[in-house]
RNA sequence: GUCCCGUUCGUCUAGAGGCCUAGGACGCCAGCCUUUCACGUUGGUAACACGGGUUCGAAUCCCGUACGGGACGCCA
């Protein structure tokens, strides 16, 4: 059996960090097992759901890098189908018509809740006549669920989960209007598109027996389901659109890279003995459901910067060449690019994000006079005005290059009976505006003789 | 309220009855490296929710309590 996993979205919001991490981890089963990562936009709630919405997910899944292999379904191009599926299902008896209304279901759900019983429709229209059915009103279709027994869930990260069938009630699954309901509907698409593995997020769970109940009435076979934890915010509270439920697409803007989020989504809630940090073929050799945990996680933004540091490092220069220019605003022929594509190597050694990135490089893209930092412009005092301009004389004169200028500023140094640092900073704040920037060998070698020295001049002036 | 699920350092986790004096990572603290800042590196801080069992032995198995989460819509 090949496997084939979906991750079905609801374009009613965006796409948050916990939806990423559940695309992720069908993502990475699939591939885990050859199988096939498919994509399913459940746009049946027409009045929520939004084109931008979809885009958004869309957007955001590219650029994890989460491609699915087949084109994405959207579901309301299937309602023909569920349709017919409810038809099959009252043909054999095995749904119903049911003419409550939706205030008298509102009615009886309070007077449950008042009287202290659970909130569970009780079937009046279960076994009665058809003959009774008020005229002028559109019925319902509710199936008709057993009321003995257990419904039971092999859940492949929560274990066997049961429910006595008497907890749960005959669930509607066409809505007078005929449309599907959300539990229908997922049914008929999940089996129609094959879908082997289940793998969403916790909350489904529950969901789950009243779903079983209806591929067991069509006697389908029943997919295998993997309720993986949700993802909490810093509090613990549960990420919602108005609680920290930020749009991964607000991560790009933040300066993350894609391979950094996947790779902090892995680590929440999965685990595979010490491994932290791995690349995407990585992550498919390992990862399989039995290393998902059982308990809700919380969203860390430290863990998260820290692993954007490591994945930073790691990257290409070219490509973060690239970022930076775009983050600054210059095209990608600029002047300054050969410059930050020099540095960048002493750059992203120092940075946490894109974002840090750009500001760092952001000096190799000025031109004198300078805006200098308080702390830099207090390194300019006259005796080190003084210095520089001495020692741009000897720049002059000195290689460009990082051995031959570390040995020139060394000598520079000692000859001048002053620690290298006292030498270092000032050069550093003529030539950055900042106290801080990669090795002050590598910095020059960026900006090149002639930029080098018509910065120190000027600062110096 | 009813049902379902969970609980190891602050956070993410390792741990499948003896390997646990509970390991790793982030954070935090201190040292080293050093031309700044980072990186790197060394060390430190810090947890099995609680109570009962079972067992020669329990973080691991069972029961209960507490706390947390989720679900109970003609939403998805």
């Amino acid at each position: 059996m090949t496997v084939r996993t979906r991750f079905a979205p609801s374009p009613t919001g965006l796409l948050h960090i916990g939806g990423a991490r559940t695309a992720l981890f069908n993502y990475l089963f699939a591939r885990h097992h050859g199988g096939a990562f498919l994509l399913r936009i459940e746009d049946t709630d027409r009045a929520r759901s939004t084109e931008a919405a979809t885009r958004v997910i869309l957007e955001g899944l590219a650029w994890l890098g989460l491609d699915p292999d087949e084109p994405p379904l959207f579901q309301s191009t299937r309602s023909a189908r569920h349709a017919e599926i409810g038809e099959t299902l009252l043909r054999r008896g095995l749904a119903y018509r049911a003419y409550d209304t939706p205030e008298e279901l509102q009615a009886m759900r309070e007077r449950a809740i008042a009287e202290g019983r659970p909130p569970r429709y009780g079937g009046r229209w279960r076994d009665r006549d058809p003959a009774d059915a008020p005229p002028g009103i559109a019925p319902a279709i509710r199936l008709k669920a057993p009321r003995e027994g257990e419904t039971v869930v092999n859940d492949l990260v929560q274990g066997t989960v049961r429910v006595a069938n008497a907890e749960l009630d005959d669930m509607i699954i066409l809505r007078s209007d005929g449309t599907p309901t959300y539990l229908h509907a997922v049914v008929v698409d999940d089996h129609d598109m094959g879908i082997t593995h289940v793998i969403r997020g916790d909350d489904h769970l529950t969901n789950t027996f009243r779903q079983v109940q209806i591929y067991q009435a069509m006697g389908w076979e029943i997919p295998a389901f993997a309720h993986i934890p949700l993802i909490h915010g810093a509090d613990g509270a549960k990420l919602s659109k108005r609680h920290g439920a930020v749009s991964v697409l607000e991560f790009r803007e933040q300066g993350f890279l894609p391979e950094a989020l996947c790779n902090y989504l892995l680590r929440l809630g999965w685990g595979h003995g010490d491994v932290e940090v791995g690349d995407r073929e990585t992550a498919i050799r390992l990862f399989d459901l039995d290393g998902v945990g059982r308990a809700p996680s919380r969203m860390d933004y430290a863990k998260l910067i820290h692993l954007n540091g490591v994945w930073l490092r790691r990257a290409d220069d070219a490509r973060l060449t690239r970022e930076v220019l775009a983050r600054l605003g210059l095209p990608e022929d600029h002047p300054a690019a050969g410059r930050i594509r020099a540095l960048m190597p002493g750059l992203k050694e120092r940075a946490k994000t894109l974002v840090d990135l750009a500001l760092s490089a952001a000096f190799l893209a000025h031109s004198p006079p300078l805006q200098f930092e308080p702390k830099a412009a207090a390194l300019l005092t006259p005796e080190n005005k003084a210095m520089l301009r001495e020692l741009s004389g000897v720049l002059e004169a000195t290689d460009f290059t990082a051995p031959a200028l570390d040995a020139a500023l060394r000598r520079f140094a000692e000859g001048h009976g002053k620690k290298l640092g006292q030498v270092a900073q000032p050069l550093r704040a003529s030539l950055t505006g900042s106290t801080v920037s990669p090795g002050i060998d590598a910095t020059l070698v960026a900006l090149g003789r002639a930029e080098a020295i018509a910065r120190i001049k000027a600062a110096a002036a």
